[in-house]
RNA sequence: GGGCGCAUAGCUCAGUUGGUUAGAGCGCUUCCCUUACAAGGAAGAGGCCGGCGGUUCGAGUCCGUUUGCGCCCACCA
C-alpha cells in the first residue's frame, strides 16, 4: 500500500482539464505498474477473492454487462483501498455450442467428424451460409480456437476501458488445457465418488443441433399450433382424444384418464384401436390425467411431452420410438403397427410434414372430428434453438445435482441458507429452483468444441461396447482427449476393432466447466498455496438469470468435491433493460452498444450511472442520465483545479480553525463513516449517494462561501484555514469516489499525490477533526438560499452588491453565523454590517440590492 | 396454479428501528457569461406516498385485504 499522505514536490494543473482520453492513458498506466496485480499475502484474512462470471465470447458485450461488471468492480476496488489483496481474475467462456455456431457463420464450415484432418485448410473468403464447407472435428476445434482469441482480445479491451481492476496475469479461458484437465479431473472423482453416472433415458433433444440439452437451458416460447380432436376406436364407440400432435399417433402406448373421472372409468382396463394403425391400445388410468383439459383423456407416446415419461415410467409402457434424432420419423416401419400400410406416408418425414399428412389421412378415414382449432400454446425450446424441443431415448451422463435424491436437495438447500445473498430475497429463487428440479443434470453433448469425456468403453468380440464398464483415465493423463489416445492397457492400432476400445464421443457442456470456474482460477490441482489463499471465495457476482445455471452448478461440484460452499457471498444484480422496461434483446432490435457508449460518455460516466442500480434491480435505459456522471466528472476536475490553485497552505502544516471550515470537516467525518458502512454491506449505491450529496454542497455552497478567503482576502491565517480545509476535504472526497469515477480521480491525484489512489487507503474518520458545528452547514446553505433568492426573484447577476441584508432566525443559528460573517459578506457582496434579529422562526433573509447603472 | 419483487413528482429513484412541513437527479419554468466549472451556475413550480380496512396519540413506513406491473418456477393432451 502506498503512502497516501505523501503529496507530490510540485502540483501540476492543466489549463483546462479535460475527460477525454483518461481511459486510454491510465489502463496503460495501471497495466504498466501493475497497479491491480494480485500479490500473495502471508494469511486467507487478508485477501479478498471474486468468482468473475466468464462472459460467453462468442456474444457480444452489452450494457447489461458493463453494469453488473462495474457492480464487482465497485466492491473490488473499496476492498482494495480498504488493504485486502484482491483476488479478481477474469475469464473467458469460449468452449460449447455458441462458439460453435458463431464459427459456422463466420467461416461459412461445418463439423463433419468423419473427415479427415487437413493441416493447410483455409475457410472460404466468402463464407456461404448455405453451403458450409465439411470439415474434420480438428480444423473446426483450430477455428474454434482461432476466433475466440480474435474476440478475447475485443473483450479484454472494452474492460480496460470500463476501467474493471481486473488482476491480467489471472486470465483463464474454460477450453483451455488447465481448465480441461481440472474439468476432467472432478468429473472423475464424480465417477468414482458415485456422483456421475451414464444412463440411458428419455431426453429433451434439440432436432437442429442434435445433441441433448440440460433442464437449465430450457426456455417456453409460443408456439402456433392446432388442436385436433381424434377419434380411436373401441368395440362399441369412438373414444375422441385431443391433440396437438396427431404425427406422434404410430407412438401411442396408452390412453390416460384420470381415476376418478367416470366418463372413462368403465374402460380403463379395456382396449380401443388406434386410428389408420389399428393398435391396440390400453386405457389406463393415471393421477397426472385432468379431466378438465382436452378431451379428459390423453393419448401417451413415447414421446410427446415430459408427461408422457412419467406415465411411460409409472405405468411400465412399451417404448415405441418413432421419432428419430434428426426430427423426422424414422425411414422403417415400425413393427408394432398392425396396419403397416398408412405408415408409408409417414416415413422420412419432419414432424411437420408427417403431420400434415397424417391429417390428411385422418381426414379421409373420417377420424378427424370437426375443423382443427388453432393454438398457441408455450412449449419447451432450447435456449438458442428455434425448434421445439424433442424428447429422445439416449445415453448420457449425468451429475447428481438433487433432482433424484432427497438427501442431497436437501443439503443443496442448506448451502444456499448459508450463503450471504445480496439482495437477500434472492435466495427464494435459488430454492424454488432447487425444490422444482425434476432430474439430474445432464452434462454430455453431442458436439465437437468443448472438453471431451476421458473415457473408453471395451470392445466385445462383435464390436459392440460395453457402456456398463467405462474406463476411466488416470488423473495422470489429463487433460486427454479419448478420441486421439488410447486408454492404458491398450494401443492406438486396437481402436475401434472388437476386443479393442472407442473413445467416448460426446463433450461436456459448457456449464460444466464453468462450474468449477473457483476451482479453476483458485489453482486447485496446480497452486496449493494460491487455493489455501482464495478458496472459498468471497464473492461470486452474477446478473439473476445466472442463479439456475452457473451459481447453482457451482454450489453442486464444490459441495460434492469439497463438502463446502464455493464462496461466502452471492451477489446478484439486475438487467439493463430498454425505456420500455423491456428485456434488452437482438432479436428485438434494442441493443445498446457499449463501446460507442463509452467513447461518448467516458467510463466514469457509465459507471456512475451503472453505481445507481441496486443490486438485483433492473434499471431502464437512459442516456440523460448517464450524462450527470460525466457532469460529476467534470466537476471533480474543476473543483479540484480551483482547491489546487488556490496556494499551498503554511508549513508546517496546521490544523483549519475557522468555524465554517471545521463545520464542513465534521460532516465529512459523517460521510466518511456512513459510505465505509454503505460498502460493508455491499450497498454501493448509498455509498455513492451519501459522498455525492456532500461533494455537490461541497462544492456549491462551502468552497462559494470560503473561496474569497482561501484567496487571502482575511489574511494569511485565515486563508491558510481554508486552503488546509479545502485539501482535506479533496483528499477524502477523491478516494471515496475512486471505486465509482476511477479515471478523473486518478488523473486529479496524480496532479498533486504519489502513487495511486486505487493503492491509496480509504479514508478513516480519525483523518477529521471533530469539534465542528453540525448545525452550520445546513445554516449556511438557508442563508445563501435566501441570498441568491433575492437576487433571482430581481433577475440580476449574483454578482450584484447587497447594500443592506437582515438574517433572522434561533439566537444560536445567529451566533454561529455571526463568527463567519466576513465570509457570508464576501459571497453575498454585502457591503453593510448584516443585522442580526432573533426570531422563533426559521433562518430568513432579507437584503436590500444596491442601485445598479446597468442590469 | 406456486413463489418473489415492485407501486412515492411527468421520468428514474431515495426514504434506516413508525415521529415536525415526504427528499434527490433528470425534465419543466424564470433568470445569471460569476477569474474552478456555460459540455456551467442560481432560484422556482410540481406529490391524496396504487385502492380499501385495521393497529397507534401519530402510518409512505407495521398488519390484513385488493388492484396493476415485472420476474422466476410449474402446467401446457
Amino acid at each position: 500500500m502506498t503512502e497516501n499522505n505523501a503529496p507530490s514536490e510540485s502540483v501540476l494543473i492543466p489549463e483546462r482539464p479535460s475527460l477525454e482520453g483518461l481511459e486510454a492513458k491510465w489502463s496503460q498506466i495501471w497495466n504498466e505498474q501493475g497497479t491491480y496485480t494480485f500479490v500473495r499475502p502471508k494469511s486467507r484474512e487478508q485477501v479478498f477473492s471474486i468468482d468473475t462470471p466468464p462472459p460467453t465470447v462468442s456474444g457480444s458485450l452489452h450494457v447489461g454487462h458493463v453494469f453488473s461488471y462495474t457492480h464487482t468492480d465497485l466492491i473490488a476496488r473499496y476492498q482494495r483501498m480498504c488493504g485486502k489483496e484482491v483476488f479478481y481474475p477474469m475469464g473467458w467462456d469460449d468452449n460449447g455450442l455458441p462458439t460453435e455456431r458463431r464459427v459456422q457463420n463466420f467461416y461459412g464450415v461445418r463439423c463433419v467428424p468423419s473427415e479427415p484432418y487437413d493441416p493447410d485448410f483455409t475457410p472460404p473468403e466468402k463464407p456461404d451460409p448455405k453451403r458450409q464447407v465439411p470439415i474434420s472435428r480438428k480444423n473446426f476445434v483450430e477455428l474454434c480456437v482461432k476466433l475466440t482469441a480474435i474476440d478475447e482480445q475485443v473483450f479484454e479491451s472494452l474492460w480496460r476501458t470500463l476501467g474493471l481492476s481486473v488482476d491480467w496475469n489471472h486470465l483463464y479461458a474454460t477450453i483451455s488445457p488447465v481448465a480441461q484437465r481440472i474439468a476432467q479431473r472432478a468429473f472423475l472423482r464424480n465417477l468414482s465418488r458415485g456422483e456421475a453416472y451414464l444412463s440411458q433415458a428419455p431426453t429433451l433433444w434439440d432436432i437442429t443441433f442434435q445433441t441433448a440439452v440440460a433442464q437449465a437451458e430450457l426456455v417456453d416460447k409460443d408456439y402456433a399450433g392446432n388442436f385436433y380432436r381424434i377419434a380411436f376406436h373401441a368395440p362399441d364407440r369412438p373414444i375422441y382424444i385431443e391433440t396437438t400432435r396427431p404425427e406422434l399417433i404410430p407412438s401411442v402406448c396408452a390412453l390416460i384418464a384420470h381415476p376418478s373421472d367416470e366418463r372413462y372409468q368403465p374402460l380403463f382396463g379395456t382396449s380401443v384401436k388406434s386410428p389408420l394403425f389399428d393398435v391396440e391400445i390400453p386405457v389406463l388410468a393415471h393421477h397426472l390425467a385432468e379431466p378438465d383439459k382436452g378431451a379428459g383423456i390423453a393419448m401417451c407416446c413415447t414421446f410427446g411431452d415430459l408427461t408422457d415419461v412419467t406415465w411411460w415410467r409409472e405405468l411400465q409402457l412399451p417404448s415405441r420410438v418413432v421419432l428419430t434424432r434428426d426430427g423426422r420419423l424414422q425411414g422403417d416401419t415400425p413393427a408394432w403397427l398392425t396396419n403397416a400400410a398408412p405408415y408409408a406416408a409417414l416415413a422420412g418425414k419432419t414432424v411437420f410434414s408427417a403431420r400434415e399428412a397424417i391429417v390428411e389421412m385422418l381426414k379421409e378415414s373420417g377420424d378427424l372430428d370437426g375443423e382443427p382449432k388453432p393454438t398457441t400454446r408455450q412449449t419447451k425450446f432450447f435456449e438458442k434453438g428455434d425448434k421445439p424441443l424433442e424428447i429422445v431415448s439416449t445415453r448420457q451422463w449425468y451429475i447428481r445435482n438433487g433432482g433424484r435424491d432427497e438427501e442431497l436437495r436437501e443439503q443443496l438447500l442448506r448451502r444456499g441458507e448459508e450463503m450471504t445473498w445480496v439482495p437477500e430475497y434472492m435466495q427464494h429463487r435459488y430454492e424454488d429452483w432447487v425444490k422444482g428440479l425434476n432430474g439430474d443434470w445432464l452434462i454430455s453433448r453431442q458436439r465437437f468444441f468443448g472438453v471431451p469425456f476421458p473415457i473408453w468403453y471395451r470392445l466385445d468380440a462383435e464390436g459392440n461396447p460395453d457402456y456398463a464398464a467405462p474406463i476411466a483415465a488416470t488423473e495422470e493423463m489429463l487433460p486427454v482427449d479419448p478420441a486421439n489416445e488410447p486408454p492404458t492397457g491398450y494401443t492406438e492400432a486396437q481402436r475401434g476393432k472388437p476386443g479393442g476400445f472407442i473413445g467416448d464421443p460426446d463433450v461436456m457442456d459448457t456449464w460444466a466447466t464453468s462450474s468449477l470456474s473457483p476451482q479453476i482460477v483458485c489453482g486447485w490441482d496446480y497452486d496449493e498455496e494460491l487455493f489455501n489463499l482464495t478458496f472459498p471465495m468471497d464473492m461470486a457476482p452474477q446478473a439473476h438469470d445466472i442463479i439456475r445455471t452457473w451459481l447453482f452448478s457451482r454450489v453442486v461440484r464444490s459441495h460434492l468435491e469439497h463438502g463446502k460452499l464455493p464462496w461466502k457471498l452471492g451477489a446478484i444484480s439486475g438487467f439493463v433493460v430498454d425505456p420500455d422496461r423491456k428485456k434488452i434483446s437482438k432479436s428485438q432490435g434494442n441493443v445498446i452498444v457499449p463501446d460507442e457508449i463509452l467513447a461518448r460518455l467516458g467510463a466514469d460516466a457509465v459507471r456512475w450511472r451503472a453505481a445507481l442500480a441496486r443490486p438485483g434491480t433492473d434499471s431502464p435505459f437512459d442516456e440523460n442520465q448517464m450524462k450527470v456522471g460525466r457532469r460529476l466528472a467534470m466537476k471533480v476536475l474543476n473543483a479540484s483545479k480551483f482547491i489546487l490553485g488556490t496556494g499551498s497552505p503554511l508549513e508546517p502544516e496546521t490544523q483549519p480553525e475557522n468555524p465554517a471550515d471545521l463545520a464542513m470537516l465534521a460532516q465529512l467525518r459523517t460521510v466518511v463513516a456512513d459510505a465505509g458502512a454503505a460498502f460493508e454491506t455491499y450497498d454501493y449505491s448509498t455509498a455513492l449517494e451519501v459522498t455525492e450529496r456532500f461533494f455537490w454542497s461541497f462544492c456549491d455552497d462551502y468552497v462559494e462561501l470560503v473561496k474569497e478567503r482561501a484567496y487571502g482576502a482575511q489574511g494569511e491565517i485565515q486563508a491558510n484555514s481554508a486552503r488546509t480545509a479545502l485539501r482535506t476535504a479533496l483528499h477524502i472526497q477523491l478516494r471515496l469516489l475512486a471505486p465509482f469515477l476511477p479515471f478523473v480521480t486518478e488523473e486529479v491525484w496524480s496532479w498533486w499525490r504519489e502513487g495511486s489512489i486505487h493503492r491509496a487507503r480509504w479514508p478513516q474518520v480519525t483523518e477529521l477533526p471533530e469539534a465542528g458545528s453540525r448545525e452550520l452547514p445546513d445554516e449556511v446553505a438557508a442563508v445563501l438560499i435566501g441570498i441568491r433568492g433575492v437576487k433571482s426573484a430581481a433577475k440580476v447577476s449574483m454578482k450584484t452588491e447587497i447594500c443592506r441584508a437582515e438574517i433572522s432566525g434561533a439566537a444560536k443559528s445567529l451566533e454561529r453565523l455571526k463568527a463567519i460573517e466576513a465570509d457570508l459578506r464576501a459571497v453575498g457582496r454585502i457591503t453593510a454590517d448584516i443585522i442580526w434579529t432573533p426570531t422563533e422562526d426559521r433562518l430568513q433573509v432579507v437584503a436590500d440590492l444596491a442601485p445598479t447603472l446597468t442590469k
